[in-house]
DNA sequence: TATTGTTATACTCTATAACTATA
DNA sequence: TATAGTTATAGAGTATAACAATA
C-alpha cells in the first residue's frame, strides 16, 4: 500500500465519517503534478484502499477478493477466464486467489455445462451470506471514503472515471 | 501492470487519440463493482498508466521516476523525506531510485544549507531538459488518454478526485 | 531522544514460459 | 491449432527492522 498515513486510533464512536487526511508538513509544490488525471485517479484510490483494507480485514478480504467475489455472486458460473478477462487479472495470479476461496468453503466449482475444460465458479450458502454482508460493508466504507463529496458529485466523478476506460 | 490490453500495433499516424479499449467477450456483470468509486478510479489510472508507460519508456522513466523528477524540479533543494512525505514513498524504496537518478546524471546531490542529516536534490541542466520534454510528453499523453472528456469534463474530474484526498 | 538517510530483507503483486486436457 | 486452467518462477512494488550520522 502507500507509506505514511499512519494507522489513526480508529474512532470508536458508531458510523465513521470522512477519515482524517495526513498532516504533510514541509510541502512541497505539486501544483503539475495536480493537473494529472493519473496522479490525481491513484491519489483517490488510495485513499479508498486505504479504508477498505482497515474495514475489510474483518472479512480477510483484498480488493481483489472481494472483486472476484461479487463477481460470481452475481455472474453464477463464471469461469476463471471471464475474472480474468473481466478485472485485468493474470490466469497465473488467480489459481491461488480461487483455490483459497475454495478451501474457505465460500466457493464451488462446477464442470462447465458446455465446456469440457472450463469450470464454473459458484458460492456457496456461506459464500453469499459473506458478499452480501461484504457489498453493504463496501458501501458503507465508500460512502464515508467520499463523504467530501455530494452524492451528486460523487455520481458524476463515477460517471467520467467510467468515461475514461469504458 | 494489468494483464489483457494487448500491445496493439502502435498507429504510425502522428498525434494519436483515445486509445482502443480492451474487447471483453463473453462479459460479466459488473454493475455493482461500477457503483464503486474505488474500482472506477483503479481501471481509469490502469488506463493512463498503460499510456504512461507505452510513450515514457523512451525517457527510461517509470510514473515515480517521473513525480520525483518533476517534483524536484518544481521544489529545487527538496530532501528525500519530502518526496517522501508528498508522495507517500517509504524510504527505503526511494534509495535506488535516487541514486539511478544520480548515476544517470539527471539529479545532483548537495548538502544541505541548515541541516547536516539532510541532502538537498536539485536538477542537472541534462536533468531540466529531460524534464521539461517529459512534462510536454505527459501532458499529451494524459490529454490523449482522456480524449473521452470534453475539457471541461475533465476538469471537473480532476477537482472531484482532489477533493477526495486533498 | 528524535530524525535523515541508508542497508538488508521479507512480503506481496504482477508477469512470462511451459505444461495438460479438452475443443 | 487454439483455449482453459495450472505450475513454476522471475521481476517489480511495498513493507519492517536496525544502524550511522546529525539534530
Amino acid at each position: 500500500m502507500a507509506a505514511s498515513r499512519k494507522k489513526t486510533t480508529s474512532s470508536t464512536t458508531g458510523a465513521a465519517a470522512a477519515p482524517p487526511r495526513p498532516e504533510r508538513h514541509d510541502r512541497l509544490d505539486t501544483r503539475v503534478l495536480e493537473t494529472l488525471v493519473g496522479y490525481n485517479a491513484r491519489r483517490a484510490w488510495l485513499i479508498v484502499s486505504q479504508v477498505f483494507a482497515e474495514r475489510m480485514a474483518a472479512y480477510g478480504l483484498k480488493q481483489v477478493d472481494f472483486s472476484v467475489l461479487s463477481l460470481i455472486a452475481h455472474n453464477p458460473g463464471a469461469t476463471s477466464r471471464q475474472l480474468c478477462s473481466t478485472l485485468d487479472i493474470l490466469p497465473p495470479n488467480l489459481v491461488s486467489l480461487i483455490a483459497t476461496m475454495d478451501s474457505r468453503g465460500l466457493i464451488e466449482r462446477r464442470p462447465h455445462p458446455h465446456d469440457g475444460r472450463a469450470i464454473g465458479l459458484h458460492l456457496t450458502p456461506a459464500g453469499e451470506a459473506l458478499v452480501r454482508e461484504a457489498e453493504q460493508t463496501v458501501v458503507q466504507l465508500e460512502t464515508d471514503a467520499s463523504a467530501r463529496l455530494t452524492p451528486r458529485e460523487r455520481e458524476t466523478l463515477i460517471r467520467l472515471l467510467q468515461k475514461m476506460y469504458l
